[in-house]
RNA sequence: GCGCCGCUAGCUCAAUUGGCAGAGCAACUGACUCUUAAUCAGUAGGUUGGAGGUUCGAUUCCUCCGCGGCGCACCA
């Protein structure tokens, strides 16, 4: 373990208290994030200007009586440059005294140096925050996955990749924000603690409010809750939040992550194509400055008007006959056919998404809808005009990825009903997954709720598509991992053994 | 959940058929006033993920456990 460096630094800690230097002081005047400063380099540089910055020690390069340094902030890194015939020999002490990690907080007047690097000469300097734990390595930068993940500071620290990806997260939301409030869609929250869950297709998380004595589930979508609002008169809708599901992870899947729904009176799922399409290239646009992504070993166009694929058709052209005419044994012959395994007691259309996710969806590049998909997958969908067997539905995928779903939404209270029964007969047969009779909702659609299309997207799985990243991990901060052991033990030993460690010269 | 692979110093990685556990960076001591993966000389640092077993001897072979990765199954 670092048990020496720690301690070490934990003694200089002491010691600077012990000389009246405060190494956890509470602020610092700083005149120049790096990033402005080397934008203004050339000016400050003639005029001479004193300024201040501040940001971790990252490099430090002595050379007896002069010393290079690198700190690094949010804007970047900057050059300094220490001198003990400038600083004073105290000063200079303490410079060298500093450890790679400390917060520092540097002024001094910016030069170009032989070599041609801009670099602030110290006249001045103050330890900001002292780091006891030493950082990655500054070569190698830090690999382990699991530590990665679970230290995501240190991964942060020691690999700034790491962080352009979450900046590039944090544009696309923001880029998707601006695009619905100037086309008058309003921002609302909904609730994630749920009596009733409902939406999609998923085991819940339970926990429990102790005052109302009562179990409650974390929700699994927002939809039916936003449609109620819908109900109520917002003709433009969304939300940016958590969605909770219980099941496995894999590169795909965190049990929690972020969705944006909306729902736009008046529309159908046309609408939502064609809002969906603009919505992603500008995102693009935003991100990348174009409408060419690279993904892996593809390049992706996001130029609308992105290809219609019908979800039957392509199953049926598969298969080689019109799977629509088929019952679930049907499609169990063509599945097989197709060397496909189907899960046991599965109707048809269960059926035919796993032939159509098991066979076309891993081709599926290029942003494409994949279109009209079979009522029994869909209970929350308008039936298709024209083929009742179909409901008007969507969902864009890319790179393989499903990053979304969409329909023309139900609002005939008597055709919902009726759809919730039929999942309420799902699930005594067992499929923990079959949607929960929700009666509030139903009287809440018997108020009459306009034609409405819908749209959930998978910001984590868009991010990973616009930043190139292969696992779902490597786009959400923290992502769940199963529980450390044996964490806090060690520590409570360490401080033990400092405490009481004087006489035993440990080591 | 099942299968395969991995876990060695703070970090990145080595270690012949089972035979004294090593290197670079970081750390520590010293030299060096424009370096930048600074350089040079030296020092220290390990319960080889954990517990058992086989063996004269285990990082290495076996069993169990923990954590992670990948694949399979379900979903956005």
């Amino acid at each position: 373990m670092s048990r020496r460096i720690i301690e070490r630094r934990r003694e200089k800690v002491a010691a600077l208290r012990a000389r009246g230097i405060e190494p956890y002081p509470h602020g610092y005047g700083v005149t120049h994030r790096t990033d402005a400063l080397r934008a203004d380099f050339e000016d400050l540089a003639a005029r001479e200007s004193v300024v201040r910055v501040a940001g971790r020690l990252v490099a430090q390069r002595g050379h007896g009586k002069a010393s290079f340094g690198h700190i690094e902030d949010g804007g970047g890194r900057i050059q300094v440059y220490c001198r003990e015939d400038g600083l004073g020999a105290d000063a200079y002490a303490f410079f060298l005294d500093l450890d790679l990690g400390d917060f520092v907080g540097l002024e001094g007047v910016p030069f170009v140096t032989r070599t041609g690097e801009m670099t602030v000469r110290a006249s001045r300097i103050e330890l900001l925050a002292k780091s006891v734990r030493p950082i990655p390595e500054k070569w190698h930068g830090l690999k382990d996955v699991e530590t990665r993940y679970r230290q995501r500071y240190a991964d942060l620290i020691a690999n700034p990749e790491v962080r352009r990806v979450f900046v590039a997260r944090a544009r696309l939301v923001s880029s998707l924000r601006r695009f619905l409030d100037a086309r008058g869609f309003i921002e609302v929250e909904t609730p994630i603690l749920q009596p009733i869950y409902g939406g999609a297709f998923a085991r819940p998380f339970t926990t429990r409010h102790e005052a109302l004595d009562t179990d409650l589930y974390l929700r699994i979508s927002d939809e039916l809750y936003l449609k109620r609002v819908i109900v109520g008169g917002f003709e433009r809708v969304y939300e940016i939040g958590k969605d909770f599901r219980n099941e496995g992870m894999d590169r795909s899947h965190n049990p929690e992550f972020t969705q944006l729904e909306l729902y736009q009176a008046y529309a159908d799922y046309g609408d939502m194509m064609r809002l969906f399409e603009e919505m992603m290239a500008e995102a693009a646009r935003e991100l990348t400055g174009g409408l060419t992504v690279r993904y892996a070993e593809h390049e992706l166009d996001f130029s609308p008007p992105w290809p219609r694929l019908s979800f039957t058709g392509e199953i049926s052209r598969l298969a080689g006959e019109d799977v629509l005419d088929l019952d679930a044994e049907g499609c169990r012959r063509a599945a097989a056919r197709l060397g496909v395994e189907t899960t046991p007691g599965a109707g048809a259309g269960r059926i035919l998404d796993e032939i159509f996710s098991e066979k076309i969806q891993p081709g599926l590049i290029r942003p494409t809808f994949v279109v009209d998909h079979p009522r029994e997958l869909s209970p929350l969908a308008k039936v298709k005009r024209g083929d009742a067997r179909l409901v008007e539905r969507f969902e864009p995928v890319m790179a393989g990825l499903e990053v979304g779903n969409a329909f023309s939404e139900q609002n005939d209270p008597e055709e919902q009903a009726r759809q919730f029964e039929r999942q309420q007969e799902l699930r005594r047969a067992g499929d923990l997954e079959a949607q929960v009779m929700d009666r509030d909702y139903i009287r809440a659609l018997e108020y009459g709720m306009p034609p409405t299309g819908g749209l959930g997207v998978g910001i984590d799985r868009v991010t990973m598509i616009l930043t190139d990243s292969r696992t779902i991990r490597d786009v959400i901060l923290f992502p769940h991992l199963r529980p450390e052991e044996g964490l806090e033990d060690p520590d409570a030993e360490e401080d033990e053994e400092q405490s009481d460690d004087e006489g035993k010269g440990k080591g």
